[in-house]
RNA sequence: GGGAGCAUAGCUCAGCUGGGAGAGCAUCUGCCUUACAAGCAGAGGGUCACAGGUUCGAGCCCUGUUGUUCCCACCA
């Protein structure tokens, strides 16, 4: 079919077929993974990206690893499962949708909940929408079919199940504790959630009056603030200084109250006066030191970063009067004058006050870490509020062994200590959120005997006292608590699905460090407490892409990148080969232009090294049988080794090797070398010749397309098809080459003496700016043994060192003239090239080289004769080291005569 | 305060269990050699942060130092 052979254009230009290629392939079911029996399964459920806008480069690289890993996998006849999906992203959406809100004049309260909801969904198709579609145009080899929302209907099942279960096992409680608030997004958030920025802060000294002693006591505070809800001062009961002091109270200013000096160890005697002030209900050390002594709990905050009014007390101690109050539920202090400020004018105003009594002492500057929100960075309040929370020592427990015991592995490993330092410090996870968009907390309440209710279904009747008006919980669940069930829930579960049984536990998780707490560990106890196994082998942790100065790529430095222009111009292939080329395990990576334009070119090289090979091709050639030459025996053994190298390197997730190792092989050796010797075969006369050059063209190009498949899968499907013999025929869906030992080990060395000889002629040439065109006679004098491996080599010279004919020296055979010469491992050679040499010179480089030669061998024998060296090192590397001796000396005495006889 | 990563060519980075330092880009020289100028052939350029140690042998292993980045932590 020649006309194919013309069909190929001088340049790739993969805008003209990833859409179409992408289109085809998820058309004909190839992604769809189905349960064998016979085959081994092969799982990776991706990492569902939130639905808060679109990808960047840190999803691409994200995406380019799975899909590099599920075809590798599927092309090594697994059962392969790549589920993709999205995530709802509760905060994250939110935060958004109520942005968008204000921008148009409204806001969630307004549109109330259901209105609210509508806009999320809204908002779910057409930014998860999107996301799928970059995705496949990423060329990601999803199984579609099976694509999963964290909030469809399964899922929310999922949650469900979950909820009430640990509910029932008492590993989910509803109370009162001390929680991270965030003003500005009006919830509560985990610990997780909290990043810490360093902020200027000071240092507030204050000074309480002793009610028995009428001492002042001085104290030092971060936030003056929150001392109207001071309920108690501590020091340690050690601290000689206030050994008088013991069971004393102070008054506290301003709001003139009694509060008792209690001793606690929190207070440390090293640290500032060794005098802390208590306030329970807005930090979370003085939460621990109130629970330890009975103190009142005094909330001074609203929830929305105000000092707390008549108003809010009233609403409190109503609910106290009524009994309704639960344990440490905090009372409400009217903050009086205070009340309605912010918290920042409060405390302005407190310090002045405080100053105005004499009660203010000094002030330090002091820059200390502040939690503010990872979603919006306001600074966090520490609140008491009723909030629910998973119990997590017992879940931590089985989820620190798989870790240990190696069930599952962290890949690179270090990373299993950071995961491990977390486990083992876990505390209690808060899940609530007081948000609309999420899974809603399947709890519902009754007003008349305050009965909590929780549920697989929804619960409309108090079974404690039949009260029909119950009122579901309002918020929300933690993202994240259905992220945590991803593995087994997207399979089906609670179901016993056929998928289910088939494709879990998952075999590899793909994930940036940055979410290892977030989701990778709440995954692991998940899958290990509701299944009763891990939910994945081995975790594959990766950098994070940054921008070309080292930045993190964020919105408000505006030096993100889209991947979708830069594949527009540089095509999906080149953007996924420059994104693993070069990267190693668990390191970042910077993302440049120049990246992308290398593999452009690679992917180009490619292309043109197949085109090459497609017109050369008439018919589908075997190796079988087929008399081969040097430099088939030298591709195809080194063939054989880029096999083994990149499979080793797919099996140990290491990217950056395999795609290394390809281009490599690929560029200079197939190309550069290979290519390039295979002319004289293809060109010539001689049809047995020819023949066996294509087959081993074919052999080679189409191993290396299926090895590159992973990474370049438009590129590779394009080409693999036309290959004479594969008509039609899909890369992706071709089996992965096997490592072949051809035994060709000498015949490959013969060919590298040969391939060096050719290197010192171009090196020659080029020192004295030969032309191309200029074609010189080769003189070769062989070295002992390499007589018949040069007799057959006179085209490779011809073709790569513009060598007119050869000639070979026979014993005692002097050229004379003006020549230049070169000593190789091979031989000796004689280049006469006329008025273009200049003997000095010549003699000059000889001399350099003999030194070098010198040095070598010093080298060597120092090496072999240290009894050290050849009693203890390996023997194959004594053994080389002195064949490198011998060839070294050969070639010195070589070039020791041929000085001689320039004179 | 604890932990981790990184430090290799001008720049960005590889370098697998220790066995003569590599790539891409940039620079310089010469080439449109019938697959490819997104290319070909050559060249220059590195005390592998520093100091010790282990070893026959260290970019790689150990200890310490410096610089840098990040993570964790309740420093009132």
């Amino acid at each position: 079919m020649p006309e194919q052979e013309f069909t190929m254009e001088k340049t790739f230009n993969p805008q003209a077929i990833e859409k179409e290629t992408y289109e085809r392939w998820e058309k004909s079911g190839a992604f769809i993974a189905h349960r064998d029996p016979n085959k081994k399964p092969f799982t990776i459920v991706m990492p569902p990206p939130n639905i808060t806008g679109q990808l960047h480069m840190g999803h691409a690289m994200d995406a380019t690893l799975q899909d590099s890993l599920i075809r590798y996998h599927r092309m090594k006849g697994d059962a392969a499962l790549w589920l993709p999906g999205t995530d709802h992203a509760s905060i994250a959406t939110e935060v958004k949708i109520v942005d968008k809100l204000r921008s148009e004049g409204t806001s969630k309260e307004q549109l109330g909940r259901e209105k609210f909801l509508e806009r999320a969904w809204a908002w779910k198709e057409e930014y998860g929408g999107r996301i799928t579609r970059q995705l496949r145009r990423m060329g990601a080899s999803c199984d579609w079919s099976r694509e999963r929302f964290t909030m469809d209907e399964g899922c929310s099942r999922a949650v469900r199940e979950v909820f009430v279960r640990l509910y029932e096992k008492d590993l989910i409680y509803r109370g009162n504790r001390l929680i991270n608030w965030c003003p500005c997004c009006g919830t509560s958030l985990s610990d997780a959630e909290v990043e810490y920025e360093a902020k200027d802060g000071h240092f507030w000294h204050l000074l309480y009056p002793v009610k028995e002693t009428g001492e002042k006591l001085e104290l030092a505070t971060t936030r003056p603030e929150t001392m109207l809800g001071d309920t108690a001062v501590a020091i340690n009961p050690e601290d000689p200084r206030y050994k008088h002091l013991h069971g004393c109270h102070v008054i506290l200013p301003l709001v003139n109250k009694e509060i008792p000096i209690v001793l606690d160890e929190h207070a440390d005697m090293e640290k500032g006066t060794g005098v802390v002030k208590i306030t329970p209900a807005h930090d979370p050390n003085d939460f621990e030191v109130g629970q330890r002594h009975s103190l009142p709990i005094v909330r001074v905050f609203t929830y929305d970063g105000h000092m707390t009014g008549a108003k809010d007390k009233a609403e409190v101690d109503e609910l106290f009067a009524k009994g309704l109050n639960t344990v440490n539920e905090p009372q409400v202090l009217d903050c009086g004058k205070y009340a309605g400020m912010t918290t920042m004018e409060a405390r302005k105003a407190i310090v002045e006050d405080l100053s105005a009594l004499g009660l203010l002492g000094r002030i330090e500057p002091l820059n200390h870490e502040v939690g503010t929100c990872y979603r919006c960075h306001t600074v966090v309040e520490p609140m008491v509020s009723k909030q629910w929370f998973v119990k997590m020592a017992p879940l931590a427990k089985p989820a620190i062994d798989c870790v240990k015991n190696g069930e599952t592995v962290f890949m690179p490993e270090r990373f299993s200590k950071i995961y491990m330092n977390w486990m083992e410090n876990i505390r209690d996870w808060c899940i609530s959120r007081h948000l609309w968009w999420g899974h809603r907390i399947p709890a519902w309440y009754c007003p008349d005997c305050g009965e909590t209710i929780v549920s697989r279904e929804d619960s409309t009747v108090c079974p404690k006292c039949g009260c029909k008006a119950l009122t579901q919980d309002e918020d929300v669940l933690d993202t994240w608590f259905s992220s945590a069930l991803w593995p087994f829930s997207t399979l089906g579960w609670p179901d016993q699905t056929e998928d289910l049984k088939y494709f879990y536990p998952t075999d590899v998780m793909v994930t940036g460090y940055d979410i290892i707490f977030f989701w990778v560990a709440r995954m692991i106890f998940s899958g290990l407490e509701h299944m009763g196994e891990i939910p994945f082998r081995k975790v594959v942790i990766h950098g994070l892409v940054r921008d070309a100065l080292g930045r993190k790529m964020s919105k408000s430095l505006g030096n993100g990148v889209d991947p979708l222009e830069i594949i527009e111009k540089y095509g999906a292939d080149a953007l996924r080969f420059s994104l693993c080329m070069g990267i190693s395990a668990g390191n970042d990576t910077r993302y440049s232009d120049e990246k992308v334009e290398m593999a452009r070119n690679f992917a180009n090289k490619v292309w043109n090294a197949s085109r090459f090979v497609l017109m050369n091709m008439d018919k589908a050639e075997s190796l079988e049988g087929k008399r081969l030459t040097l430099p088939d025996q030298w591709i195809l053994t080194r063939y054989a080794l880029a096999v083994r190298e990149v499979t080793d390197a797919m099996e140990n997730a290491e990217y950056g090797l395999a795609t290394q190792k390809l281009y490599d092989f690929i560029w200079s050796e197939f190309c550069d070398w290979y290519i390039e010797l295979a002319k004289s075969g293809l060109m010539g006369e001689d049809a047995e010749r020819k023949a066996a050059t294509q087959a081993v063209l074919l052999k080679v190009l189409s191993g290396l397309l299926r090895l590159l498949h992973p990474f370049m899968p438009f590129l590779t499907e394009e080409i693999y098809g036309r290959l004479p013999g594969l008509e039609g025929a899909s890369c992706m869906l071709a089996d992965w080459p096997k490592a072949e030992d051809y035994g060709f080990d000498a015949e490959a060395a013969r060919m590298e003496g040969i391939m060096d000889m050719v290197r010192v002629i171009r090196n020659q040439r080029a020192e004295l700016n030969v032309q191309a065109g200029h074609r010189a006679r080769l003189m070769v004098r062989p070295a002992a043994g390499w007589a018949d491996a040069l007799a057959g080599a006179e085209p490779y010279f011809q073709r790569l060192a513009s060598v007119s004919n050869m000639e070979l020296l026979v014993e005692g055979q002097t050229p004379e003239g003006k020549l230049v010469s070169g000593v190789c491992e091979a031989g000796e050679l004689y280049i006469p090239l006329g008025d273009l040499v200049d003997l000095e010179q010549e003699k000059k480089r000889l001399a350099k080289e003999e030194k070098n030669l010198e040095g070598e061998i010093a080298r060597s024998e120092g090496k072999l004769n240290n009894p050290g060296f050849t009693g203890k090192a390996p023997a194959a590397l004594v053994e080389t080291e002195r064949a490198k001796l011998e060839k070294n000396r050969q070639m010195l005495e070589t070039l020791k005569k041929r000085i001689a006889e320039l004179g």
